[in-house]
RNA sequence: GCCCGCCUGGCGGAAUGGCAGACGCAGCGGACUUAAAAUCCGCAGCCCACAAGGCGUGGGGGUUCGAGUCCCCCGGCGGGCACCA
């Protein structure tokens, strides 16, 4: 008996609240009420507010971290619109994707058939949440309206020259013949086929990103309300660097290649070269390589080697000699050999560098291989030039410089300005800013995308779609049947004629990155069925967005990518802003522990059960389980917590209340079976406190007042202190919750509503003191009000039990909190002797330095540790402590 | 390797430089019940029989009348980035 699962208590109770009915009941008044629907640009002088999660990929069923982030942005929208704000809240799909594809080529679903019920099936459970969502707008970034938009984005940006096609390096999959991103290629195959991955050069889209590198680093000091680690890495990954560009000419002309030029951050250690390095795609290497059949079998093995982490990580420096030799720009006379190197990066600065092996920890490794002169040239502090060299650690820090002809004697600073100087009155070199930020290729051989807007014409070259013809839209007819994408197999799609010729044209068959999709949406979410991107008065009334909350996984890519898109539209005339996201937020994951069973099967929480001695076992079969490590949520450790489940049983209000009570939002939360217990269990206990007064106040009208004793608490005797005490912490409640949720300290104000509600259940057992019975009722009816934002439903259920006089929960103001009720009446003052706690004093706030010294020193524990000593100091805090300095 | 963050009872956590451990979970005791569930009341950092006291916020040092909080060093855990020239 004891072993069956425990079956909802609400069952045992019929008294109980029921989620299950109240909850949609209050959704459906929302919406009647259009409580949360605003207009594109709001006639009110209510300041607007504009508060947004991450939207969701439609993979079908919401997860948990979904519950988490669209929690806490109801919150917030909640208490904003509370707060007298507009407040702007939508919700749409990040619609296009990869899954769509492969659900086609697995079950022969059309991924647009399979979005669509997926957006349906996932639509449905968040609005079981009870959001208060503005439900008119969304949409999904699959949708022609919406795609069809980004197009003529795209189109403009091309105008502007924002946009360009070029040749880049990929990473090519032979057998699913498209190209793979890095970290889909594992340890040099392709995560699909398994085929060894190729880095081919295929004409791509770039959009020009990189030219507003410094502005994006520049503008990260002003987003004062993003966290700070999330600033810290988006300046890491744009990456200025101040260094200066040189060339380097060859002894020999190679293939009327005369000079290499390089990079380098440090030009004040250039006496201390032993080498020239180039990367393996270098064109130099081409055309040393055309010549050399060694030359050419090194660098097809550094193709191979792909760009996994793994392989890169483990790979030991090598290189191949080409025989060329170089001449240092300082010195004429001075020589070096040019070696192929695998640790030499196309894509950074030049593809070239200058090694220098006393300096710089990869070109000491490598010369130490390959028998490479080491040279110092920079002296750390406190070295004598005589006694110090280099070993297996090459020195890159400053010092000053040696050996080095007109730069000896410098410190490295001085140095590389004066380097610089030199490198340009020769000639031969500038100082540059160089940037890691690369432009954004957008280029994707997919079919469930946005699809380019060009057209590729024999004779006119790329030609833009003409506005008219906009959107291109997808077809729908396409075979999943064989690799490779299927708009380019698509029998009729391709084949158009020139807009400009009518000559028979290409349609450019690849598709954008979904990132593209996601990094306008918020501007589109302002004005979603305008017949341009965005309206502009309804983004200049909506925008920035004033609260985005989502994962840290999106710290760099998705969000830089918003932001330069920010600026794209700016450029080309869609929007005035120079920031999306004015505030942001980084939610941490929901974790839950991992189960296995004894033959080594991973088990899902609801087949497993806890037993009271902290171990557990199989539910079917009685056998022995492993509790394994709390870790993210993931389908393959099948440690998931389905929501929907969990609101079946529970109801929104308790899955709400226990994300939000359990631990700070911006950490990583552990879903637990006894949380959300202990949250259903508080849901009911609220709800009784509405029941018990609904009770009295039928039973007993305006309240009967016996004239028992009052509190039989010390203190001045009042006959209603019990009430006035009940009132102000009911007072005291507003600001604490209030000031908790303006700092998304959720579990705190969790907690000051927990010790609120406790209070209120205790004035239920002492009816009979004067006037508490109306404190109380006052207080229930504060509660519901405060705790709205985070269980909505229950809130209305209890207001409306009130008598909420027709109003909703959702349509009131945020309780204000009434002055002389929230001040203390008397303070806890701690009474210290040399710093450690003796005694503490209750007293009214504001009493006289003197007598509040006076009483510390009649404390009998402080009066007995002050006796015979000397009092040397007195510290006195006001209200708060007394410090009493002794001893010689 | 570099950068960032974190470390407080059995657990999640709270605490403008001023009573460490609020609140919750788990636990223990009691009431109610034939019994259980639910509910309600109470206990609860460690040492000490009680009191008094002592020890306690990863370890060590420092600043201060007073440090979980500020500074330095060390350790552990987590995350991010990485042949970036």
């Amino acid at each position: 008996m004891t072993d069956l699962p425990p079956d909802l208590p609400a069952r045992s109770d019929a008294a109980a609240y029921d989620p299950q009915s109240a909850e949609p009941r209050w959704q459906r008044a929302w919406a009647e009420r259009g409580c949360f629907t605003v207009a594109d640009v709001p006639e009110t002088d209510r300041p607007k507010y504009y508060v947004l999660e991450m939207f969701p990929y439609p993979s079908g069923k919401i997860h948990m971290g979904h519950v988490r982030n669209y929690t806490l942005g109801d919150v917030v929208a909640r208490y904003k619109r509370a707060r007298g704000h507009v407040v702007l809240h939508p919700m749409g799909w990040d619609a296009f994707g990869l899954p769509a594809e492969n659900a086609a080529r697995e079950r022969g679903i059309h991924p647009a058939r399979w979005t669509r019920d997926n957006i349906a099936a996932m639509r449905a459970e968040l609005q079981r949440m009870g959001l208060s969502i503005d439900w008119r707008r969304e949409f999904a970034t699959c949708d022609p309206a919406y795609y069809g938009q980004q197009q003529k984005l795209f189109l403009d940006m091309l105008r502007a020259g924002l946009a360009e096609r070029r040749e880049s390096w990929v990473n090519w999959d032979p057998v699913d013949q498209t190209v793979l991103a890095n970290e889909q290629v594992i340890d040099g195959r392709g995560w699909r086929s398994g085929a060894p991955v190729e880095k081919r050069s295929l004409s791509q889209w770039f959009l020009s990103i990189t030219r507003y590198a410094p502005e994006l680093l520049a503008a990260l000091d002003r987003l004062e309300r993003w966290p700070e680690r999330v600033r810290l890495m988006q300046a890491k990954w744009i990456g200025r660097s101040e260094g200066a560009r040189l060339r380097f000419r060859l002894v020999t002309e190679m293939e009327g290649i005369a000079e290499v030029e390089v990079y380098t951050t440090r030009p004040d250690t250039l006496f201390g070269m032993s080498f020239l390095a180039i990367a393996p795609e270098h064109p130099l290497a081409a055309a040393v390589a055309a010549g050399d059949p060694a030359a050419a079998s090194f660098i097809a093995e550094c193709r191979r080697m792909g760009t996994s982490e793994a392989v890169i990580e483990t790979a030991e420096k090598r290189g191949y000699d080409t025989g060329l030799r170089v001449r240092h720009p300082f010195q004429r006379e001075a020589v070096f050999p040019v070696w192929i190197a695998n640790f030499v990066l196309m894509e950074y600065g030049t593809g070239a560098i200058f090694g220098c092996p006393a300096h710089d920890q990869r070109d000491l490794e490598f010369a130490r291989a390959y028998g490479l002169a080491v040279r110092p040239v920079v002296l750390p502090p406190g070295e004598a030039a005589a006694s110090f060299t280099v070993g297996t650690r090459a020195y890159d820090g400053p010092g000053r410089v040696i050996q080095s002809g007109f730069l000896d004697g410098l410190d490295t600073a001085a140095a590389k300005a004066r380097a610089i100087d030199e490198l340009r009155r020769l000639g031969v070199g500038e100082g540059m800013v160089n940037w890691r930020l690369r432009d954004w290729g957008v280029s994707r051989q997919r079919y469930w995308g946005c699809p380019i807007p060009v057209i590729h014409c024999p004779s006119c070259g790329v030609v833009p779609v003409p506005d008219a013809d906009l959107p291109v839209r997808l077809p729908d007819d396409v075979t999943f049947d064989r690799p490779g994408n299927p708009l380019d197999h698509h029998p009729t799609w391709k084949h158009v004629r020139c807009p400009r010729c009518a000559a028979p044209a290409e349609r450019e068959t690849d598709t954008f990155d979904t990132f593209v999709d996601s990094s306008w949406y918020f501007a589109r979410f302002c004005s979603p069925h305008a017949a341009e991107p965005v309206a502009a008065a309804a983004a200049g009334h909506w925008l920035p967005v004033d609260q985005y909350i989502g994962g840290i996984e999106h710290a760099i890519l998705h969000l830089l990518y918003a932001r330069f898109f920010t600026r794209a539209m700016a450029a080309t005339g869609h929007l005035a802003v120079e920031e999306p996201f004015a505030g942001l937020f980084t939610q941490g994951m929901v974790t839950h522990e991992s189960y296995r069973s004894a033959d080594g099967r991973w088990l899902y929480p609801e087949e497993v059960e806890r037993l009271a001695d902290g171990s557990a076992r199989e539910r079917a079969s009685g056998g022995a389980v492993t509790v394994g490590r709390v870790e993210a949520m993931s389908k393959s450790r099948r440690n998931t917590v389905d929501p929907g489940a969990i609101i079946a049983r529970y109801g929104a209000d308790t899955a709400r209340w226990f994300i939000l009570s359990d631990n700070p939002p911006e950490r990583d939360m552990e879903w637990t079976e006894a949380g959300v217990a202990g949250a259903w269990r508080f849901t009911q206990r609220v709800f009784r406190l509405v029941d018990a007064i609904a009770g009295t106040a039928a039973s007993a009208p305006g309240g009967t007042r016996p004239e028992g004793p009052g509190s039989e608490a010390s203190g001045p005797q009042v006959p209603d202190a019990a009430a006035q005490a009940l009132r102000r912490l009911t007072h005291r409640t507003i600001v604490a919750v209030t000031e908790a949720l303006e700092g998304f300290a959720f579990n705190v104000a969790v907690a000051r509503l927990h010790e609120f509600a406790n209070a209120l259940a205790d004035a239920e057992r002492r009816a009979d003191e004067p006037g508490l019975p109306e404190a109380r009722r006052d207080g229930v009816a504060l509660l519901a009000r405060l705790i709205a934002p985070m269980m909505p439903h229950l809130a209305e259920e209890m207001h409306a039990r009130l008598g909420g006089g027709g109003a909703l929960v959702a349509e009131l103001p945020w309780p204000e909190a009434d002055p002389a009720l929230v001040a203390a009446q008397t303070v806890t003052i701690a009474v210290q002797v040399m710093g450690r706690l003796r005694a503490t004093l209750a007293l009214p706030p504001g009493q006289p330095e003197a007598e509040v010294i006076a009483a510390a020193e009649q404390e009998p524990n402080v009066a007995r540790m002050l006796a015979g000593q000397p009092i040397r100091r007195r510290i006195y805090v006001p209200d708060r402590v007394v410090n009493f300095v002794i001893g010689g």
